[in-house]
Order: structure tokens, then C-alpha cells, then sequence
DNA sequence: TATTGTTATACTCTATAACTATA
DNA sequence: TATAGTTATAGAGTATAACAATA
């Protein structure tokens, strides 16, 4: 490994620098969840559910983009640890509606809060003025995705 | 689905952007390369060998981050469809040096060329100076990690 | 003694088919 | 007939342990 190998050419994909960039930071948010016992997809499903009290299963497959039946298990977990209630839907018998119990809000609180030390540790290079940048020119590639 | 699902909160994460962009630009990548027979790791290991001929494996899995029992089978199938060439490597008689053929290297280039359209495509949202911003924001993120 | 490449294997993540209960 | 949730299962992708050959 002394010789230097030429990363030049990957480097000019915004493919590329978009996945190194997303392996870094989310490297980052996986270790400082671990005192929460949360994935990055139990953080993200737990947070919708918070912020959406009621929401279903299937609004949270859509939302984030995870096959229904690999959900099941997500859910049967948080009910387990007791950070989720299912109560029956108000209008659809076949859904059931999802919110955090006493638990899970107290859980979520500190870790949302965890997640945003955890990014502003990661996005430390950049100014504030460099990071809210960034964050217009991710959300305008995957708004307008044709 | 008529409800809408309120995002904000991990709208704001620099994590749950880069990730949404990533698979936004990556799944674009992953359809263009379809005709090349291409997955995006087995792009990023021949554009590799192709920018730095005589590369050894041990070399690409600390460069790409790909752990050397999931190598052997990448090269094998290269090999296979006559892509790659594996020669005595000079010095080490452990490992071997890695070029492209001459099939390899048509294939090649015909897909960096794909890449950076696909790249292009997916960037179509972002002026010139925007994409190069952007680019810039994220090596940063990356090469100053802690 | 350490490193390269390899085999075998396990674990996680993601994807598909098919079923039930309800709309 | 279509949809929500579920089960079972298959396929990628990624990880660890252990080995032979060479440094």
C-alpha cells in the first residue's frame, strides 16, 4: 500500500461523492444511536410516528420507501419494547393506527436530539452557511428526480 | 395515502438528504449501466484497475471499502467475462497485478462516458456552478472525517 | 510474525409470492 | 376488485473465522 492509487476519475461523479459522503455521515449518526439501540430506519420510522401520530404501516412504507412486509417486523419490535401503541383505525378496519407510547416519546425526544449533534458533528467542515447550501442542493436533486 | 405525512423534522437532517439524493443519483446509475451489464461496485472496481493498471485486490478493497473474501468473487466473474487480466505482480509473489483487456478496456470506456451522463441527468436540477458546489461541500464532508 | 488471497459461512437487508381480512 | 397487513421465503449485500502461500 505505498503506492497512490488514482481516484481522480471517481472522484468527479456526483455519485461517487454523494455515497462517500452519505457512508460518512450515516457512520456517524449508526454509532451515536447505539446508547438508543436505533438503526438508522428504526430512528427514521420511529420519528414519522411521532411527528404523525395515527400514521399506518403503509404510509410509513411509502413515506420511506420499505416494502410492506419487511415492515412487519420493525413494528413487532417497537411494540415489544413497548415504544409503540397500534390502536384500531378510525375509518379502515384493515389498518390499525400508529403512535409512540409514554416510552417511545421520551426515547425519541433525546435521540432526535442526538441526531442533530450527530449531524452538525459530521457536516463540521462546513459553514453554516456552507451546510444550508448543501441541504438546498440534495433536496432540489431528489425533489425534482424526473 | 390522502393524509400527508409530515417530514420536516428529518427533512432537516443532513443524513436523511444525502441518503434520499444518494438513492435518487444511484438509482439513475443503476438503470444506465444495465446495458454495460454493470452493478455500480463492479463500475467503481474496473474504472479502478482501468485509471491504475497493476493494482493488486488487497489495493481496491482499502480504496473502495469492500472486505477481501466479497473481492474474490467480483474479480473472478471479471475475469470470466474477460474483462480483467491478472498477472504476476513484480515485486510480491503473494498477490497479483490487475489490468484491463483490451474488451475491458472498450467496455470501459464507453461506460465512464454512460457515468457521467447518468451523473448529468441527475444533476439537471443544479446549474453548472450549483453541481460544482455541491461536489465541493460533499468531498469536504468526507475527506475531513474524523 | 504479518500480510495477500482464498474458502466457507453467517448475518443483515431487500425483494417476491401468496394468503386473510376489510374496503 | 382493490388495498392493508401478514407469512414465508428467496436473493443481495456485508461480515467474521480460519487457512495456505508468501513477506
Amino acid at each position: 500500500m505505498t503506492d497512490t492509487i488514482d481516484t481522480r476519475y471517481l472522484e468527479t461523479l456526483l455519485g461517487y461523492n454523494t455515497r462517500r459522503a452519505t457512508l460518512t455521515i450515516i457512520g456517524r449518526f449508526i454509532e451515536r444511536m447505539v446508547e438508543f439501540d436505533l438503526r438508522p430506519v428504526d430512528f427514521s420510522v420511529l420519528s414519522l410516528i411521532g411527528h404523525n401520530p395515527g400514521i399506518t404501516a403503509r404510509q410509513l412504507c411509502h413515506t420511506l420507501n420499505i416494502l410492506p412486509p419487511n415492515m412487519v417486523g420493525f413494528l413487532k419490535a417497537f411494540e415489544k419494547r413497548d415504544l409503540i401503541d397500534r390502536s384500531p383505525h378510525p375509518t379502515d378496519g384493515r389498518s390499525m393506527g400508529l403512535t409512540l407510547t409514554k416510552k417511545g416519546q421520551q426515547l425519541m425526544q433525546k435521540a432526535e436530539v442526538a441526531a442533530i449533534e450527530s449531524d452538525a458533528s459530521a457536516a463540521y467542515p462546513l459553514s453554516a452557511s456552507e451546510q444550508k447550501t448543501l441541504m438546498r442542493l440534495l433536496q432540489k436533486i431528489y425533489r425534482n428526480a424526473a
